[in-house]
RNA sequence: GGGCCCGUGGCGGAACUGGCAGACGCGGCGGACUUAAAAUCCGCUUCCCGGUGACGGGAGUGGGGGUUCGAGCCCCCCCGGGCCCACCA
C-alpha cells in the first residue's frame, strides 16, 4: 500500500489488481447455466457479446478496450438492475497472419498463437473486465474446432427446399434421398445450383433407383449446402490461397493487399445463395446500424428481371446449348437489343475457338481471351474503357427476329447471371459506351415523352422565354412544393402556386416575371401533354429531362415504348412497367424467357491452401471422390509440420498436402462413412477460412465446456431463444464496422441453417448491433500533404506546428494511428501512468460510441482529476478514512436523484460520454457545496455516507476499482458485499423536478428577459407572470401583443409589433 | 459513377420529441502557493461593440433559401469532409 491516501498512479496500480483477485476468487462474474447451482430463474437475461479478437502478437490496440469497455459497464449495469448477464470472451486464434509469423521465424503457430492470447488475457484482465473467463476458448481448442467441423458435416448433410416457408428452409439431405425414392419430388439436378451447367439443369429423370449411383450422387451433390465446384475464384499466389469475394477490396487481398487474380479452381464452396433471399429480408426485424443493413442489402444485391433465351444462329459444335441465356432487368428493351456479350470466361467462346466461323478472327479473339481472363483486379479496376471483340457468331432476337452479333467483352462478368448479356445501347450506358467505341448499331425504343413536351414548350413559349427559364422556374417550384410537404392534388392547383409564387416575387424592373406569370396557360397544356397524374411522377419527368438533356448517352428515365412491336406482341406506347409486364407475358408464353430473381451474391468459396486453419472432414477415394468422416471421429487435427512456407505459384499448392504420411491414409483410420475399412483414402489437404471459427461462437459460449453438443439445448434456448422475459438472438453485439458483410453475413448462414435443421432457436444470431468507432490519432501533413511522424514536429507558439528538422510549417490532421506515424498508443503505458479506472473513463468520454474520434493524450488527465476529486471528496487523505457528514445538503439530494436518472438512461442508450458528464457535475457541486461549508467549519465534508453509496454504485460500472475501494473503506464491503453484486440506485421521481423553474421570456423569438414560475404553472399563468415582468413590461411599452405562446416548463414567446 | 453518414468555440463534444446554443472535458489566459518550475487550488474563456462594473446591444451551429410564434434539429439547392460499394446487365 503507497504512504499516501492520496488518489494516485500508484494508488490505482495497488488497489486495481487486488481487487480484480479479490473478484475472481470471489467469482463475481461467473454466470451459471440453467440448472447449475446458484442460477436464478426468476430473473430477466441478457446475453451481451463482444466481438472477439485475433490476438496478435503486438498485444492490445486501443481501439480493443474501446468496444470492451462499453460493454462491460453495461453488463455491471445489468447486472445491478437483475439480469442475468452473459458476458464471455475468447479468441479468434486461426488465421494469415499467425502463419506468416510461423513462415518468417520457424515457430509453430500454436506457440506464437498461445503467446499472444495469454498476453492478451493478462492485458484485458487489467482493465477489470467482468467477463466470466470460464467460459473462454479459443477457435483453435480442439475441442471446439470439433464443432466447427461438424457444422461443416451439417452443411455437407444439408439442403435447401424451396417449397418450404417464405424463402426455403434448410433440410437433410437424407429426406431429399427419400423424396427422389418415393417419387414426391421430380428428379433433377438443383435448378439453382451455379455449378451445374444449363443443359443438365433443365432435363429430369422418372426413376431414382434405376439411375446409374454416379448420377444420383451428382444429383444429390448438387443440392448440399456445402460442395465442391469449379468455378473462377480470387487467387493470390503472394498468399498462396484462394480468397473469397469479400476478402477482395479494391481488387487486393484484404490482408496483405496483395495482388489477386481471377482462375478457375476446384474448391469447396458453400450455398450461400441458397439462403440470399432470407439473408436479405431477415434484416427488416434487426435492431441493427442503418449503414450496415445497406451494406449487407447492397451485397446481397437483389434484383428482379427476366432470363432470356437467345437462339445461336450457326452454332458452334460442342456446345451445350444452341441457346444463348441472358439475364436481363430491362426485358421492355429487347426490340433495343442490337448486338450480345459474352463474358471472356462463357463456354461460347471456348466452343467458337474450337471451331470459329469465317467471320471469326480467331487469333485476336484468343489473344483477347486469354489476355482478359489473366487481368488482375487491380488492372480491371484502373481503366473502365471498354474492350472486346467480336465472336464472328450471330443471335437471332426472338423480338425484332435480326441476326445480331455475340461479342465477348470483360464489361461482362462470368460470375453474374448466366455471365452473358442482350446490349441494349438506346438505354443502358455501359452497352451505349461499347457500341460507340465498337460501332455496332442503337436503336431507340424508349421515347423520353418529357423530352417531347420540352421541345413543345419551346415552341410556344414567348419569344423571350426559352426552356431555361422554364426549367428553372420549375426548379424553384419543385423546391417550394416540396418543403411546404403537401403535394397540390392536380396540375390546376400546381399551377396557381407557380402564378402566385411568380407575381409574389414579380418585382423585376424588366418585369419579366409578370410575364412568366403570364404564360401559366402554355404550362398547363404542357403538362397535360405529358399524362402524368400525381405530382411525384411529375417531379421525376422533370429530373430525367435535366438529366438526359445534360448527360446524353443512354437513356435510362422514363418514357413511353416506341419501335417495339412485331406480329405477336405490340408495346409501342406503353409504359416501361406496363411494357415490362407485356414482354415477360409474351416471353413466357412463346416459352423464350421467363422472370428471375438475381443476386450479386455469389457462393462462399470455403477452402484455403493454408495451413493454420480447420482440417476438413473430408477424404476422397481412389475415384475422387469425397466421403464425410463419421462424426465420433472429430476432430480431425492438424498435422504436426515444420514448414509453413507456401510455394510462390501460379497453381495453388494445399501446405497439408506436404503432410504425406497424414494425407494418404485408409477409410478405416480415417473413419470415413460408406467406404469399405480397407480402401485407400487420400484426406481434404485444404483448410476452413479464419471466419470459420467466428460463425458460431456465439453459440458455443453458452455452455463451452459440453462433450457431446455444441451447446446443450436448455443452455442455448435459454440464452439466445424466445421467453417470456427474452427476444430471441443475442442481446447486444458490439464490433467494427469493418465486420459489416463479412463476418456478419456468414454468421446469420451458418445460424439459419442450424436454426432449420432444429439446432438452435433463434432465426437470427445477433438482434442487437452495435459499432464502435474508429480511435484515431494525431498526425502531421507537410504542405505537399505528405505525414510527418509525431516525433519530428514541434510546437512554436499558439497552433503552429512545425516540423523540427526543417522549420516548416506542418498542419495536424487526424489519421489511423501506425507505426510509421509512430502516433500508436500501448494500453499498458497508460495504465501505468493513470491506472485502468482513468483508461476506461477517458475512452468512454471521448464521444459518442460508434463515432471515430482522435486520441489525445493531454485529455486522459482530465479523467484523471475527476476520479482524484471524486476520491478526495469522499476519502480523508491523510487517514484514508471516509468523509461523510451527517446532514445531505437540499440541492445536493436532489441533483444525486437527478443524476442518478442521467446516468442510467444514458448507460441503456450507449451515450456513455455523457452519463460521465452528469458523474463530474454532480462532483463539482458536491466541491461547491464543501466549499461553502467549509468557510463555516474547516474539514466538513458535503456527502453524506448513503449519498457516497448511492454515487459509488454509479460510478461501479465506469471506474470499478475506484468505487469498490471506496465502498471497502465505507465498510460496505464487509457489510454487503462488493459494490458490483448491489442493485442499482433507485430514484424518486418526485426528486427529479423543482417547484419553482426559471424559464426564458422571448420577444419575436428573441430572449428579452427570465421570470421564475411555479413548476405546475399553466399557459394562462404563465402568459400573466410573463406580460407582468418590469422588464418585458417595459420593451413592450409601445407595441400591441398579437398573440403569446407559452410552452409549459419550457418558455412563453410574445409576438408583438 | 452510385449509396450511406457527418459539418456546432482553439480542440473533443453537449443540446434525447422544433423551445435559454456551446453542458462536461481538453487547451488557453489571469491569479494564489513556490526562490523557481512541476503539481495543486481559484477565476475567466463563442465572436464583435459599449461600459470601471453587476451589465446592455448585435452576430452566431459550412453557405443560400423556405416552413414556423420559434430552426443546430424539418424541407429544397449548393459547398466541404468521411465511410462503403463500384462495369452486377
Amino acid at each position: 500500500m503507497p504512504d499516501s491516501h492520496r488518489y494516485t498512479a500508484e494508488l490505482a496500480n495497488h488497489i486495481e489488481p487486488a481487487w480484480q483477485s479479490r473478484w475472481a476468487e470471489l467469482g463475481i462474474d461467473r454466470q451459471p447455466n440453467p440448472g447449475e447451482e446458484g442460477f436464478d430463474a426468476s430473473k430477466p437475461r441478457y446475453y451481451c457479446l463482444d466481438m472477439f479478437p485475433y490476438p496478435s502478437g503486438a498485444g492490445l490496440h486501443v481501439g480493443h478496450p474501446e468496444g470492451y469497455t462499453a460493454t462491460d459497464i453495461i453488463c455491471r449495469y445489468k447486472r445491478m438492475k437483475g439480469f442475468n448477464v452473459l458476458h464471455p470472451m475468447g479468441w479468434d486464434a486461426f488465421g494469415l497472419p499467425a502463419e506468416q509469423y510461423a513462415i518468417q521465424t520457424g515457430v509453430h503457430p500454436a506457440e506464437t498463437t498461445r503467446t499472444a492470447i495469454d498476453n492478451f488475457r493478462r492485458q484485458l484482465q487489467r482493465f477489470g473486465f467482468c467477463y466470466d473467463w470460464s467460459r473462454e476458448f479459443g477457435t483453435i481448442d480442439e475441442d471446439y474446432y470439433k464443432w466447427t467441423q461438424w457444422i461443416f458435416l451439417k452443411l455437407y448433410d444439408s439442403w435447401l427446399d424451396t417449397d418450404r416457408g417464405d424463402h426455403g428452409a434448410g433440410r437433410s439431405i437424407d429426406e431429399l434421398i427419400t423424396e427422389f425414392e418415393s417419387g414426391d419430388r421430380e428428379i433433377r439436378f438443383n435448378p439453382d445450383a451455379a455449378e451445374i451447367p444449363t443443359h443438365l439443369k433443365s432435363q429430369s429423370y422418372d426413376d431414382w433407383s434405376s439411375l446409374d449411383a454416379g448420377v444420383q450422387r451428382d444429383i444429390i451433390d448438387s443440392y448440399r449446402l456445402a460442395y465442391i465446384g469449379e468455378q473462377t475464384v480470387n487467387w493470390c499466389p503472394k498468399l498462396g490461397t484462394a480468397l473469397a469475394n469479400e476478402e477482395v477490396i479494391d481488387g487486393k487481398s484484404e490482408r496483405g493487399g496483395f495482388p489477386v487474380f481471377r482462375k478457375p479452381l476446384r474448391q469447396w464452396m458453400l450455398r450461400i445463395t441458397a439462403y440470399a433471399e432470407r439473408l436479405l429480408f431477415d434484416l427488416d426485424g434487426l435492431d441493427w446500424p442503418e449503414s450496415t443493413l445497406t451494406q449487407q442489402r447492397e451485397w446481397i444485391g437483389r434484383s428482379e428481371g427476366a432470363e432470356i433465351d437467345f437462339e445461336i444462329a450457326d452454332p458452334p459444335m460442342g456446345v451445350d446449348s444452341t441457346l444463348l441465356r441472358v439475364f436481363t432487368t430491362r426485358p421492355d428493351t429487347i426490340f433495343g437489343a442490337t448486338y450480345m456479350v459474352v463474358a471472356p470466361e462463357h463456354p461460347l467462346v471456348d466452343a467458337v475457338l474450337a471451331d470459329p466461323r469465317e467471320t471469326t478472327d480467331a487469333a485476336a479473339l484468343r489473344e483477347y481471351v486469354e489476355w482478359a481472363r489473366n487481368r488482375s483486379d487491380v488492372e480491371r479496376l484502373e481503366g473502365k474503357e471498354k474492350t472486346g471483340k467480336p465472336t464472328g457468331l450471330e443471335a437471332i432476337n426472338p423480338a425484332t427476329g435480326q441476326r445480331i452479333p455475340i461479342w465477348t467483352a470483360d464489361y461482362v462478368l462470368a460470375g453474374y447471371g448466366s455471365g452473358a448479356i442482350m446490349a441494349v445501347p438506346a438505354h443502358d450506358q455501359r452497352d451505349f459506351e461499347f457500341a460507340q467505341e465498337f460501332e455496332l448499331p442503337i436503336r431507340d425504343v424508349v421515347y423520353p415523352v418529357q423530352v417531347a413536351a420540352m421541345a413543345h414548350f419551346a415552341a410556344h413559349a414567348p419569344d423571350d422565354t426559352v426552356a431555361g427559364d422554364w426549367r428553372n422556374a420549375l426548379a424553384d417550384l419543385l423546391g417550394l412544393v416540396t418543403a411546404r410537404g403537401s403535394t397540390p392534388a392536380d396540375f390546376d392547383s400546381l399551377l396557381a402556386v407557380a402564378t402566385s409564387r411568380r407575381r409574389a416575387s414579380g418585382n423585376a424592373p424588366d418585369g419579366k416575371a409578370e410575364r412568366r406569370g403570364a404564360i401559366s396557360g402554355e404550362w398547363l397544356d404542357t403538362v397535360r401533354s405529358l399524362e402524368v397524374e400525381t405530382f411525384d411522377e411529375f417531379a421525376e419527368l422533370f429530373r430525367d429531362a435535366a438529366y438526359y438533356e445534360a448527360e446524353g448517352g443512354a437513356f435510362s428515365g422514363t418514357g413511353r415504348l416506341v419501335n417495339s412491336s412485331n406480329t405477336q406482341v405490340s408495346l409501342n406506347g406503353l409504359t416501361i412497367p406496363e411494357a415490362k409486364g407485356a414482354t415477360l407475358k409474351w416471353l413466357e408464353h412463346s416459352g423464350v424467357g421467363r422472370r428471375k430473381i438475381n443476386h450479386k451474391l455469389r457462393d462462399w468459396l470455403f477452402s484455403r491452401q493454408r495451413y493454420w486453419g480447420e482440417p476438413f472432414p473430408i477424404v476422397y477415394d481412389d475415384q475422387g471422390r469425397h466421403h464425410p468422416v463419421a462424426e465420433s471421429a472429430l476432430p480431425i487435427t492438424l498435422p504436426p509440420m515444420t514448414d509453413y512456407k507456401p510455394e510462390v505459384s501460379d497453381e495453388p499448392k494445399p501446405l497439408l498436402a506436404k503432410a504425406t504420411d497424414w494425407i494418404r491414409t485408409t477409410a478405416a483410420d480415417a473413419h470415413a462413412v460408406g467406404l469399405d475399412p480397407d480402401a485407400k483414402v487420400t484426406r481434404e489437404s485444404n483448410t476452413m477460412p479464419g471466419w470459420a471459427g467466428s460463425c458460431w461462437y456465439h453459440l458455443r459460449y453458452t455452455d463451452p465446456a459440453n462433450n457431446a453438443a455444441f451447446a446443450g439445448p436448455d443452455a442455448e434456448s435459454y440464452w439466445l431463444g424466445e421467453g417470456p422475459n427474452r427476444e430471441p438472438g443475442v442481446d447486444l453485439y458490439v464490433g467494427g464496422a469493418e465486420h459489416a458483410v463479412l463476418h456478419l453475413l456468414y454468421a446469420r448462414f451458418w445460424h439459419k441453417v442450424l436454426y432449420d435443421l432444429g439446432y438452435v432457436s433463434s432465426n437470427e444470431p445477433y438482434r442487437k448491433l452495435y459499432h464502435q468507432g474508429l480511435i484515431l490519432s494525431h498526425a502531421y501533413q507537410r504542405a505537399d500533404k505528405s505525414l510527418v511522424p509525431v516525433d519530428e514536429v514541434e510546437e512554436r507558439g499558439e497552433n503552429n506546428p512545425v516540423e523540427t528538422a526543417t522549420g516548416e510549417p506542418v498542419t495536424q490532421i487526424i489519421a489511423k494511428m501506425s507505426k510509421s506515424l509512430r502516433n500508436v498508443v500501448n494500453p499498458d503505458d497508460v495504465i501505468a501512468e493513470y491506472g485502468a479506472d482513468t483508461f476506461r473513463l477517458y475512452e468512454m468520454y471521448m464521444g459518442p460510441l460508434d463515432q471515430q474520434k482522435p486520441w489525445d493524450t493531454r485529455a486522459i488527465g482530465g479523467m484523471f482529476r475527476f476520479l482524484k476529486e471524486t476520491w478526495r471528496l469522499v476519502i480523508d487523505e491523510d487517514t484514508g478514512a471516509p468523509r461523510t457528514t451527517d446532514t445531505a445538503d437540499e440541492s445536493l439530494k436532489k441533483l444525486l436523484h437527478r443524476t442518478t436518472e442521467k446516468v442510467g438512461g444514458d448507460i441503456e442508450r450507449l451515450a456513455f460520454n455523457t452519463a460521465i458528464a452528469a458523474m463530474i457535475e454532480f462532483k463539482n457541486a458536491a466541491q461547491a457545496i464543501e466549499k461553502q461549508a467549509a468557510e463555516k467549519q474547516a474539514g466538513t465534508a458535503a456527502l453524506t455516507a448513503d449519498q457516497i453509496d448511492r454515487l459509488m454504485r454509479l460510478l461501479a460500472p465506469f471506474a470499478p476499482h475506484l468505487a469498490e475501494e471506496v465502498w471497502h473503506r465505507l465498510g460496505l464491503f464487509d457489510a454487503r458485499g462488493p459494490v458490483h453484486t448491489q442493485a442499482w440506485p433507485t430514484f424518486d421521481p418526485a426528486m427529479l423536478a423543482d417547484d419553482e423553474i426559471e424559464i426564458p421570456v422571448q420577444i419575436m423569438g428573441k430572449v428579452r428577459g427570465r421570470i421564475t414560475i411555479p413548476a405546475d404553472a399553466d399557459t394562462k399563468t404563465m402568459e400573466q407572470l410573463a406580460l407582468a415582468d418590469d422588464r418585458i413590461a417595459e420593451l413592450l411599452a409601445n407595441k400591441t401583443v398579437r398573440k403569446v405562446i407559452a410552452v409549459p416548463k419550457r418558455m412563453v414567446n410574445i409576438v408583438a409589433n
